[in-house]
RNA sequence: UCCGGCUUAGCUCAGUCGGUAGAGCAAGCGGCUGUUAACCGCUAGGUCGUUGGUUCGAGUCCAACAGCCGGAGCCA
C-alpha cells in the first residue's frame, strides 16, 4: 500500500531532522532512526551502555542502549559524559526496562561536542535555583527550565490564537515613548550615546505601556492588542518584579468593563487549555517538582467561573474577617498585598475579579461610574501570584476626561492627541493588562519571576 | 528603599560549649549480565564571602561591607 501524504510527509522530517519527540511518540517499533541531542546521563555496565538523550522537543528522554563492543566505543566512551552531544544511530525496539515504551538500539555512537566533566557545572542531580540563575546561559538545559520554556511558547502561540480567533489584530506599539506620564511608575532614560542634545529632540524613554497607543489603533481597527517588551525603573526587589517584562494589552472598542471581565476570564482559561494541550508531559513534572499543587490549581481555574465583586464588596469581605491586617482596611485604601492573597487564596480559593475602586486611588483614563465616587477598574488576582490582570474601561466623555486630567495636576497640553481619540468618534472601550511572565509563574508553578524568562533584568542584575 | 535570613569542597549541606574541617552527590580509578538521578569499593578535592576586631586560639563571638534568598512597599 502506497504511504499516505502526512506519512510521507512525517518519514522526510524523521529521517532528515528526528525531533526526540516524533521518536519518542510516533516511532514504529523496527523503523531506523538517528538521534541527535544532548546526554543527560549515562551508565555503563560491562555488556551494555545506556544513553539518556534529550533535544529539548520535549520533556520525555530518549534511552539509547549501546552494546560495549559496538564499533568506535572504546574510543568515545570517556567522552560520554552529562552535557555531551551526541548523534547515536540504530532501530527502535520496545523496551524491557521499565520507564520508557521503546528504547534505541544503537550500532553507531558519535560525540560531536564534549562536556568536560571536570568544569561542565550541571550534573545529573537536582540544582538550586539559585545555583542555575547564576548559570543563566546553560539553565536552559535542565528539566526544570526546559519545562518552563516550553510552556512560555505554549502561552506566547496561545495568546495570538485567542485573540486573533475573536477578531483582535495585532499591532505594535511604541517601545521608545516621549510619554512620561501614565503614572505607572520609574521610567528609563533613552539616549543616544553619540549625540548630546535629545536625539527625539525631547526627552525620551522606554514604555511603560502600550496602553494609550493601543488604544489610538482600537479606535481604527475596533479590536487590537500588544504583544511586546515592557520597562520599569522602580527599586523593586521582589520575586514579583522585572525591570523588563512582557505585557499583553487587548483593546476593544464598543466594550464595556463587563465585555472587559468577560474576555480576561475567557483569555485565562484558554491559556490553561493550551498549556494542557501542548505541554501535558511538562507540567506533569512540574507537578511532581516544582509545585505539588499545579494540576489542581490549573484545572481549577479553568473549570471554575472566577469570583466577580466590585471594591466595596472587597472591603467588606476584608472588614469582617476575623484577621488581623497589618495594613488596616477602610473604604478607600488601596489592596495589600495581604488583602489580595486573602481574598483570592483563602476566601474564594479561586480567581477574583474586582472592580469599581475608588477614583482616588486609580489612573486618569478610566471610566467615571455614576456614584461619581468610583471607577470602572479591573484588577484579577490570582492565587499565589495576585494581581495577574489590571484593566478598566476607558473614560470616553471628553469633559469626564479633561476634568480628571485637570483636577490631577496634570496638563492637558501633555495628553492633546489622546484627548483627539475622544474628540472624534468616542465610543464605549475597555481593555486590560496581563504580565506575560506572571501568567508563566501561575501556569508553571514557578516561584520566583528570574525563573520565567531566559534571562532576566532586574535591579542590579543585567548579565547573560 | 525597609525588615529578616543565608554565605563552609564543583553541587547540596552538617560542623555541638571557641581548640586548626566532615557527609552525600559530582569527578578520577576499579568492579558489576539491562540500567532508570543505577549500584559497590578506593582516590583526590577547602585562603570556611571580604575586611577589621575580641581572644593564647575564630568556620564558630562582634562590627562594617558585598552578594544572594524570603517578605514588605511599588506594580503587571
Amino acid at each position: 500500500m502506497a504511504p499516505s501524504p502526512r506519512q510521507l510527509e512525517r518519514r522526510t522530517v524523521v529521517g532528515k531532522h528526528a525531533l526526540l519527540k516524533q521518536i519518542l511518540e510516533e516511532g514504529q517499533v523496527g523503523e531506523r532512526f538517528t538521534a541527535r541531542g544532548w546526554l543527560r546521563s549515562h551508565r555503563g555496565s560491562k555488556a551494555v551502555s545506556f544513553l539518556v538523550l534529550y533535544d529539548g522537543s520535549t520533556m520525555k528522554t530518549l534511552q539509547a542502549v549501546l552494546p560495549t563492543d559496538t564499533p568506535g566505543y572504546e574510543e568515545v566512551a570517556h567522552q560520554l559524559t552529562t552535557g555531551a552531544s551526541v548523534v547515536v544511530e540504530g532501530v527502535l525496539v520496545e523496551s524491557p526496562g521499565k520507564g520508557q515504551r521503546v528504547e534505541l538500539k544503537a550500532d553507531k555512537v558519535a560525540v560531536l561536542g564534549v562536556a568536560d566533566a571536570d568544569t561542565y557545572p550541571l550534573q545529573k542531580k537536582g540544582h538550586s535555583m539559585e545555583f542555575l540563575r547564576s548559570i543563566a546561559h546553560l539553565r536552559a538545559r535542565t528539566n526544570v527550565f526546559g519545562a518552563v520554556f516550553r510552556v512560555r511558547a505554549t502561552l506566547a502561540q496561545a495568546t495570538h490564537r485567542f485573540f486573533g480567533d475573536r477578531g483582535f489584530h495585532y499591532v505594535h506599539t511604541p517601545i521608545i515613548t516621549a510619554s512620561d506620564c501614565e503614572g505607572a511608575g520609574e521610567m528609563f532614560e533613552v539616549k543616544a550615546t553619540s549625540t548630546k542634545d535629545h536625539f527625539f529632540g525631547r526627552q525620551a524613554m522606554l514604555t511603560v505601556s502600550g496602553q494609550l497607543n493601543a488604544e489610538a489603533l482600537a479606535y481604527g481597527l475596533g479590536q487590537v492588542y500588544t504583544f511586546g517588551p515592557t520597562f520599569r525603573a522602580e527599586n523593586s526587589n521582589t520575586s514579583r518584579h522585572l525591570a523588563e517584562f512582557w505585557m499583553i494589552e487587548p483593546e476593544a472598542a464598543f466594550y464595556d468593563i463587563h465585555d472587559d471581565m468577560d474576555l480576561a476570564e475567557a483569555y485565562l482559561k484558554a491559556l490553561i487549555t493550551a498549556v494542557f494541550e501542548h505541554n501535558a508531559d511538562d507540567i506533569d513534572f512540574l507537578g511532581k517538582f516544582v509545585d505539588k499543587q499545579l494540576v489542581q490549581t490549573l484545572e481549577s481555574t479553568r473549570d471554575q467561573t472566577f469570583e466577580r465583586i466590585t471594591y466595596t464588596d472587597a472591603v467588606d469581605i476584608l472588614t469582617k474577617a476575623k484577621r488581623e491586617w497589618e495594613f488596616p482596611v477602610s473604604w478607600g485604601i488601596d489592596l495589600q498585598s495581604e488583602h489580595e492573597r486573602f481574598l483570592a487564596e483563602e476566601h474564594f480559593k479561586r480567581p477574583v475579579m474586582i472592580t469599581a475602586y475608588p477614583k482616588e486611588i486609580k489612573a486618569f483614563y478610566m471610566f467615571n461610574n455614576d456614584d461619581d465616587k468610583t471607577v470602572a477598574a479591573l484588577d484579577v488576582l490570582v492565587p499565589r501570584i495576585g494581581e495577574i490582570i489590571g484593566g478598566s474601561q476607558r473614560e470616553h466623555r471628553l469633559d469626564r476626561l479633561e476634568s480628571r486630567i485637570t483636577a490631577d495636576g496634570m496638563a492637558l497640553e501633555d495628553y492633546s492627541w489622546y484627548l483627539d481619540l475622544n474628540r472624534f468618534g468616542a465610543v464605549p472601550h475597555a481593555g486590560f493588562g496581563l504580565g506575560f511572565e506572571r501568567a508563566v509563574m501561575f501556569c508553571t508553578g514557578m516561584t520566583n519571576i528570574r525563573d520565567v524568562v531566559p534571562f532576566p533584568r532586574s535591579v542590579g542584575q543585567a548579565a547573560f
